[in-house]
Parts: structure tokens; C-alpha cells; sequence
DNA sequence: CTAGGGTTAG
């Protein structure tokens, strides 16, 4: 009776069913502790700590030595987070097989050291000359996606094929996974395409590495080849392709999906709502995710869905919302967690609002939230923007662990929107050693650099860069054009409304210049005569795309624009003319945030 | 009669 509770989910009744046993005097055995232990480790109460009496029973009743015994302590312990003493457990043991180190394994890669996991696997293939079966390949895969390392991923795809142990669904799974996790989504496809049976996991895993390694235009067609092969989407494959909508930024596809998932009567949980408020923001559409929030049973609503709203009104400019939702979240209370200090702050930066962004962060030790980077670049970053350097670089100083990349490089960018090249260099020599093969930085301190004319260290950055390898992920940008989303590449040569589109911007270029614009070339990297800047400037992928709403949308409509980089400071002030000349509503969301220009001017008020 | 696994996540 505990083991049918226990194997179906029913862990509050299989542990009070064994109370009741206990007081009724009957003695539990070796059989009995694996049901009772498995109830405890995923009962969904975070505090209940049956397992530590149950643990004890064991002692008492000399059970403990016991191999299946011990495999499920080490389980439970593992799985409410106990990993050192799980490994206690593991360590004392006198008798291993495949299942006891495959839990351990497992445990760790669920804890995030998948090193750890590596270490033991290695182990137990020398000490114990085990042989990884269908259910560990699963837990090493999973392990060697968390390390990233496509050379493992390889190794342990091979060992699969070898061991003719591909064909289990689970395994092709984990692999496609791990793959995409490494981020080489061909080898992922590679492997999804020979699969000799998908089932929805399979489809899934493919759909969401395509979202992750930011290939949502591939993750849209694979669903649509998902339907076509029989196979229903479930609620989690709409979770993915609402996010990859959300990346993409285009609201027209995040509706088709939404229509989908009503059309077809697909459960709406309390994350997908959330997915869905989030995708709403994040393709412009503000009021629509305010109102689905609001449409939301408050008793229902939970952290993410205040975070989601928080981070939305931050993303817009908006943060004096951004914080009365902060205050209002607290009194319905709800407690903050890390991830509403990392968007509260955010919108504090954005907005300018140092002083609120001061007591956010001092109100972290409060409702013990411990600060982690994330939650330091962003004051960084608000610091750094306002124009205090000096704060902002002695807080990194103050930092209790080593500040990482996001840190240096908020820093770095406040930097280059001030002109402080001393700082820059400071935060570029700690980014090139923590990251060295990261494009970004090595452009923005070339940015610093160029901004000053200093020629010579632009053409080191760049060299350096050539020989590293490295260049900067191409820019593009996508614009809501009817029922479709056009595509604008930096220089694109392939799309068909090029010719026109480039006609029509040189043309708004000169129209503009005779309303006082002037280009600022301070974005461009190459050390070229200013009419040269100038073309390079008007083919950037987001004045493309706004010269082609200009071009081809009605007078009356926003033109929505989505760009996979920062707005350039040149583009910005093109977009205020332009918003002004024309009496046209633009919308760009960047990178980081969404810019409205409207009459002249932008809502961040040039503050980004 | 007993122990270990794959997709999502602001």
C-alpha cells in the first residue's frame, strides 16, 4: 500500500499511511525504507523532513547497511538537497553496483556540479569496471550539457552508438539535448533526424535548442513539421515556441500561437500564462500583458508573474510602475525573490532612478536575498549609466566573491556612453581575461577608443580580434510587416526589398540633414573617410527596417521594429527625426530594452 | 514486493 503511494505521487498519504503503521507496532524492513524514502524524497512540501526520522529507523531497526536501502537514502537526501550528505551515505558503503553510482551521478548533476558527476563516472568505469547502462548515459549526458564541452558530448553520443543503446528514446533524447545544450544545434539535428522513433520529448528537445542557441526561425518550422508528422504539441512545447516568439519579438507569430494553444483547448497553467504575459511585453505589446496579469485570480498569480509584469514596465522605461508593482507585490505578500531584485533593479537602472535602485538593493538583506552578480551588474549598470563611474567601480571593489563578465562589462559599456577610456581599459583587461573569446568586448572598447580617434589601438583590438577568430554576431532586425515578419541583415544582399529600401534611406538621410541631423559615427569601427561612415550607418539593419515601414505601412500604424543587438546612438537620434518628420509612431526593442519614438523624441529619454 | 533517467522555467 505505501509502494502504490509512493510510485504514484501520493507521498503525503504513503508517509501517514506509514506513521500509522509505526504506531500500530509493526516493524519495517529492508522492502519497506526504499517505498517510504522515495515518498519522502519528492514529497512536495519543501519543509517536510521526514526523511531524517526515517533515517534513523533505519539504525534502529539494523536495516541500514542494507544496498537498496542505503541507494534510496542517498536519493532522498539528494533530491531535498542535502548533496554532502548524500555522498556521506554513498561513502560508506561497502557495496556498490550500477544503480547506487548511478544515483550519486545523477545527484550531482541535478545539484549543477556536473564535474563532479564526470569525476565519478570515471571511477566507477576504473575502480568497479561498470559499464554506463541506458538510465546513466541519460544522467551523463545531461551532466556533460551543463559543462558545454562538445568534445565529452561526442565521446559519450559514440559510446551510445556502440553500445547499441541509441535506439532506447530516452538516451536519443538526452543526446539531442546535449548537443544543443554544447551549442552545436546541427549535430542535434543530426542526431533528431536519425531518429528511428520521435516521440514529443524528442520534438521538444530539438524545438527548445533551437530557442536556446537563438534560432527561433528554426524552432517556427520545426513546429509546424512537428503537427505535419501527427505529433501534438503539449503544453510544454507551447511554452517553448511562446518564448522563441518572445525572442524574436514579433507579436503576430506569438498570436498564431496563442490562438493555437486556445483553439485547441490546451491547458493554461500558471507558467504558460506567465510565458505568455512575458512574450506580450516583450513583443511591444504592454497593455495586452498588463491586462492578462490583471485577468489573473490574484490567489493564482505567483513570483514570476509579478516578476514578469516588473521586468516588462523596467524593459519599457516605465519604472516608477515598475516599482509601485514592487511595493504592491509586498503588500499582497508575496516575497521577492533574486530574480524580482534582478528586474526591480534593472527598471530602477533604466529609468534613472538611483536612489529607489540604492534602496531596492539594500532592501535585498531584508527579505534574505543574498546579491549575487547578476543583481551587482545591475547597479553597475545604473551607477555606471548615471555617470558615476567611481561608485560604481568601487562597489565592484566591495564585491564579497570575484566579480565575473556581466559585472566588468556593464561597467565597460557605462565607459564607452561616458568616455572614460582609463576605466575602460581597466574593465576590458579583466573581461579579456575571464572571457577572451567573447567578440563584444573587444568592439566596445574599440568604440572607446574610436570615439576618441585613437586609429592605432582600434586597429590592435581589431587584429587581435582576426587572429582570435572572432567577429561580432551579424545584427539583424525584424519588422512587423501585416501578417508576416520581414528580416533586415546590416548590408543585407539577399532580401528582395533591398534595392528600394536602400534608395529610400539614402533618400530620408539627405531630407533629414536638411533638418539639422547629423550623423554621429561614433559606432563605426573603421578608420574610413566620414562619407563612407555615412553609407555604413544608413545600412544598419534597423534603419533598414524602419525605411521599410516608412515605405510600405500605412501612414496611421506603429512601425514595430525587433533587434537582436543595442541600437546604435546614430539609428537613435535617425528614429527621433524620422518620428518627428513623418508623425510616426516607431517602436524598437533592442537588446536590452524597448525605445518609443514619438514627435521628436524617445521614451527612454535618451537615458540608455 | 526494493534503489537511478530525457523536454519547459520570469
Amino acid at each position: 500500500m505505501v509502494r502504490a503511494y509512493a510510485n504514484n505521487g501520493h507521498c503525503a498519504d504513503a508517509l501517514e499511511l506509514y506513521a500509522l503503521m509505526r504506531r500500530g507496532g509493526v516493524l519495517p524492513d529492508n522492502y519497506t525504507f526504499p517505498f517510504v524514502l522515495k515518498a519522502c524524497a519528492s514529497d512536495s512540501d519543501p519543509l517536510a523532513r521526514g526523511w531524517e526520522v526515517v533515517h534513523g529507523e533505519t539504525i534502529k531497526t539494523g536495516f541500514d547497511p542494507d544496498m537498496y536501502v542505503e541507494a534510496a537514502l542517498v536519493d532522498a537526501y539528494a533530491k531535498r538537497g542535502r548533496i554532502s550528505c548524500a555522498r556521506k551515505v554513498f561513502d560508506g558503503m561497502t557495496q556498490r553496483d550500477l544503480v547506487c553510482w548511478t544515483t550519486m551521478i545523477t545527484a550531482y548533476e541535478q545539484a549543477e556540479q556536473p564535474q563532479e558527476s564526470l569525476v565519478l563516472l570515471c571511477r566507477m568505469q576504473r575502480e568497479e569496471s561498470l559499464l554506463p547502462d541506458p538510465v546513466a548515459v541519460v544522467s551523463v549526458a545531461s551532466a556533460v550539457g551543463q559543462v558545454g564541452d562538445v568534445k565529452s558530448a561526442k565521446s559519450v553520443h559514440a559510446y551510445a552508438i556502440q553500445n547499441g543503446i541509441l535506439g532506447d528514446v530516452c538516451v536519443a533524447n538526452s543526446v539531442v539535448a546535449m548537443y544543443t545544450k554544447c551549442g552545436n544545434v546541427e549535430y542535434a539535428r543530426m542526431a533528431f533526424d536519425r531518429m528511428e522513433e520521435k516521440d514529443k520529448i524528442s520534438w521538444n528537445s530539438m524545438l527548445s535548442g533551437y530557442v536556446q542557441n537563438g534560432q527561433a526561425n528554426e524552432a517556427l518550422l520545426l513546429f509546424e513539421q512537428m503537427q505535419d508528422s501527427g505529433c501534438k504539441p503539449n503544453p510544454v512545447t507551447a511554452l517553448i515556441m511562446v518564448s522563441a516568439c518572445a525572442f524574436l519579438g514579433s507579436c503576430h507569430l506569438g498570436k498564431k500561437i496563442h490562438d493555437y494553444i486556445l483553439e485547441n483547448k490546451m491547458k493554461v497553467d500558471i507558467t504558460l500564462q506567465n510565458a505568455l504575459m512575458d512574450m506580450y511585453a516583450k513583443c511591444g505589446n504592454l497593455e495586452t500583458a498588463s491586462q492578462m496579469f490583471h485577468e489573473i485570480p490574484p490567489k493564482e498569480r505567483d513570483v514570476s508573474s509579478w516578476n514578469v509584469l516588473i521586468s516588462a514596465y523596467g524593459m519599457h522605461g516605465r519604472g516608477e510602475e515598475a516599482l509601485n508593482l514592487y511595493l504592491q507585490m509586498q503588500e499582497k505578500g508575496v516575497a521577492p525573490n533574486h530574480i524580482t531584485f534582478t528586474s526591480i533593479l534593472s527598471a530602477c537602472s533604466h529609468a534613472g532612478l538611483i536612489n529607489e535602485g540604492r534602496k531596492c538593493f539594500a532592501d535585498m538583506s531584508k527579505h534574505s536575498v543574498m546579491p549575487e552578480a547578476k543583481h551587482y551588474t545591475c547597479m553597475v549598470d545604473m551607477l555606471g549609466r548615471a555617470g558615476l563611474l567611481g561608485e560604481a567601480f568601487d562597489l565592484i571593489k566591495s564585491m564579497p566573491a570575484s566579480p565575473n563578465d556581466g559585472v566588468w562589462g556593464a561597467l565597460l559599456l557605462a565607459c564607452r556612453v561616458h568616455g572614460n577610456s582609463e576605466l575602460g581599459e581597466i574593465a576590458a583587461n579583466n573581461l579579456f581575461q575571464i572571457e577572451p573569446e567573447h567578440p563584444g568586448y573587444y568592439v566596445l572598447l574599440s568604440n572607446i577608443y574610436a570615439a576618441s580617434r585613437r586609429w592605432q589601438e582600434v586597429g590592435k583590438l581589431r587584429e587581435n580580434m582576426r587572429t582570435r577568430g572572432l567577429s561580432k554576431p551579424a545584427a539583424f532586425s525584424v519588422i512587423e510587416y501585416g501578417q508576416e515578419a520581414i528580416g533586415f541583415y546590416t548590408a543585407d544582399q539577399l532580401n528582395p526589398y533591398r534595392g528600394e529600401v536602400y534608395r529610400h534611406m539614402e533618400r530620408l538621410a539627405v531630407e533629414m540633414k536638411t533638418r539639422g541631423y547629423f550623423p554621429d559615427r561614433s559606432c563605426v569601427l573603421h578608420d574610413v573617410e566620414d562619407e563612407d561612415k555615412d553609407h555604413i550607418l544608413n545600412y544598419h539593419s534597423e534603419k533598414l527596417a524602419v525605411a521599410f515601414g516608412i515605405l510600405k505601412t500605412d501612414s496611421e500604424s506603429t512601425i514595430t521594429v525587433s533587434k537582436n543587438l543595442r541600437i546604435c546612438n546614430d539609428c537613435h537620434s535617425t528614429f527621433k527625426f524620422l518620428s518627428d518628420i513623418y508623425q510616426r509612431q516607431i517602436v524598437v526593442r533592442d537588446a536590452n530594452r524597448f525605445h518609443h519614438f514619438q514627435a521628436g523624441s524617445c521614451s527612454c529619454k535618451d537615458y540608455w
